[in-house]
DNA sequence: GATAGTGATGAATGGTATTTATTAGTGCTG
DNA sequence: CAGCACTAATAAATACCATTCATCACTATC
């Protein structure tokens, strides 16, 4: 006489919102655990306490259910951020700040942001997916910041607030793989400083090396002008070479 | 009575080298249409006038076989870079030429860029593999070109080397996501000049775009050194701010 | 307390990398 | 040059998963 739960089959009602919730608790688990390809259907569905043709009922696919859980993280993320980000002043530190907040994620969930990078990005729907329209929010903060500097006077009027937009979140990628790949550590603070200082001397406009012979310039344009109109002699030809 | 040859398989006997050269030639072209996970062993074999369980004689699985085809590609850029590269003089114009041949070979090869980037890199045994070592032989190239420029002093002492390689290639890769995922084109020498003033202003201490000003503060020292003397009265003091 | 509607199940399906048992050339040896 | 051993090459078998589907069990409604 075989037992009467060994043939009646078990099942568990839940409101839809529930189920969702678990089966991307679970997934995100389970994909930040193993990454996309080692994550089993069969894993993410024994987690979230359901058989795996329920998670079909919710998901159209596996991929569709990574890209639900790297949205859920990814606004989370920007809510987060946004607030404090509203408070910094200044084209420097709002840039540091950026750098800083980007690296800081990157260093919290490294094994989410991977699946980002290697998983969603490359896709060819990308463009056209809410996680791009996400990003594009995330990542234009930066733009604007540039062109904001570039309007107040403080960031040199020549660069393109889309290829910085590049240059820093290109530099930030290639700099953390080897931490992404699981290699050694950072330290998001230390890092942040340092891109922001190499990109904002490509960006300062009136800052350091660049001011002081903006000055010298400036005084003897002014000297030779008036002493070659005080001597009543013709202008001093241009320099043939760079002495050196 | 069946035909003979229906019942008698063909065997088809080549030298190994042969035989793998064209299973790499086949790999590569599937690889290349169709991404790593949608290539499919049966389409190589096939391709390559074998079975799907010869390629495994020669490969250890399907992974093993798109580094080995990845691997070839890159050697192959290297020899050609490299006796190019050795003519470029100036630090501008090293920076800018390895900019441009990167973004020739993204151009030219999408497909294949596609893959180091998204399926080798990544990869958790990537620092120790022979891939690892090639690219770390060719950005070394901008490293150097770094360090040596700062002994020149031609670049900010300040700047560190490795930074300035991630913000570089970094940048690039950035960039030509797009591109990558087939969306529009690109100029590689645009965007190499584009870039390379960009990163070029965060290291000149005194040349390209700023070189202008220095054959100006050249000329303008010794002439008025020789008007001031010639006129005989003091010397212009320092200008108080810079007028605008 | 029957019944329609639907959430949930788990077994089947299909596709694909990898393994393996078998076969066909090839070159060597006596 | 016939037999033999060796190995390249084959094709069928295996294993592993994502995805689908026929069926079942709960719930609300009458």
């Amino acid at each position: 006489m075989p037992p009467r739960t060994a043939l009646k089959r078990q099942v568990n009602r839940l409101p839809p919102e529930r189920r969702i919730s678990d089966i991307m608790a679970a997934a995100k688990e389970v994909f930040v655990e193993k990454g996309y390809n080692d994550a089993l259907i069969t894993d993410i569905a024994l987690r979230a306490g359901v058989v795996e043709g329920s998670i079909y009922r919710f998901f159209a696919n596996k991929r569709e259910l990574l890209v639900k859980v790297v949205e859920h993280w990814f606004e989370e993320m920007l809510r987060d951020d946004a607030e404090q980000f509203a408070a910094v002043r200044g084209s420097w530190n709002q840039i540091r700040f950026i750098i800083y907040t980007h690296l800081t994620s990157i260093h919290r969930d490294p094994a989410l942001s991977r699946l980002m990078f290697q998983e969603i990005r490359p896709a060819p729907d990308y463009r056209g997916s809410h996680l791009f329209e996400l990003n594009r929010a995330y990542t234009n903060r930066l733009v604007d910041v540039v062109k904001a500097g570039i309007v107040a006077g403080e960031l040199r009027p020549e660069s393109s607030p889309n290829l910085v937009r590049d240059l820093v979140f290109g530099c930030i990628e290639h700099r953390t793989w080897a931490f992404l790949r699981g290699e050694g550590d950072f330290d998001p603070a230390e890092m942040a400083d340092a891109i922001t200082n190499l990109v904002h001397h490509g960006l300062a406009l009136g800052s350091e090396p660049a001011s002081p012979m903006e000055s010298v310039v400036a005084r003897l344009e002014t000297a030779t002008a008036r002493l070659e109109a005080a001597a009543g002699i013709a202008p001093t030809k241009p320099a043939s070479a760079r002495p050196r």
